[in-house]
DNA sequence: GTCAAGATTAGT
DNA sequence: CTAATCTTGACG
């Protein structure tokens, strides 16, 4: 058995490079209408602001992207494609742009009302995706900025560090230049189920 | 005001 | 491979 992580605002006080890996394992944790709702991270991605040409942060702060340049440890999210949702944790310090994306959740609890939230009969691929998760969650634009270190609403606790391979690849469906397309800053849990799908599972192995 | 594009997903 | 669906940001 490993130790758990510190979920500190040092914690988020560091690079998205070494926050991502180490977010693997965590649980986030949703209350909605009384009701608890939580998975075990096994999907993240790394942003880093304005020198990635992948990220809304490159061409600086805008009323959509302004939670990023805000505290770490708070939650960015944003409507793409005007269907989905996505849900980011902002990295520090405050003033650069630095998040991590939630990929994908492994359910561990409410999981009924995550498949009647995603209307969905079979419980497989619950969250395996980031606008799938924020569904079975309920996340949406009222929770950007949301501290996620408060405990409240929606929140990150920590899990048992994972003793699974750590794997990474390009990120998922990213536009920009060579840089931004090539850079393996998508992390995953090796054959985790969990873990959406794509092509890129079968990328490098390392961590 | 107009317009193109988007860190996705489900279905053909 | 493509449609869905609508907010945002850039530009005039």
């Amino acid at each position: 058995m490993e130790n758990s992580r510190q979920l500190n605002p040092a914690f988020f006080q560091r690079s998205p490079l070494d926050i991502a890996p180490e977010l693997l394992g965590c649980l986030l944790v949703r209350e909605l209408d009384g009701v608890r709702l939580a998975g075990r991270i096994v999907e993240v991605e790394a942003y880093m602001g304005e020198e990635d040409a992948a990220s809304h942060a490159y061409r600086g702060e805008t009323a959509r992207n302004r939670a990023m340049f805000g505290p770490p440890g708070h939650g960015y999210v944003y409507l793409i494609y005007g269907i989905h949702h996505c849900l980011n944790v902002v990295c520090g310090p405050v003033g650069l742009a630095r998040a991590v994306l939630i990929r994908a959740l492994e359910p561990l609890a409410g999981i009924e009302v995550m498949r009647e939230r995603r209307g969905q009969e079979n419980m497989r691929a619950l969250c395996s995706g980031p606008g799938k998760l924020c569904q079975a969650l309920g996340i949406d634009r009222a929770l950007d900025g949301h501290d996620l270190l408060g405990g409240s609403a929606l929140w990150l606790e920590p899990g048992v560090v994972p003793g699974d391979a750590i794997c990474t690849s390009p990120r998922v469906g990213v536009r920009g230049d060579e840089a931004a397309i090539n850079a393996p800053w998508r992390f995953f849990l090796s054959g985790n189920p969990d873990v959406s799908r794509t092509p890129l599972n079968r990328s490098q192995r390392n961590s």
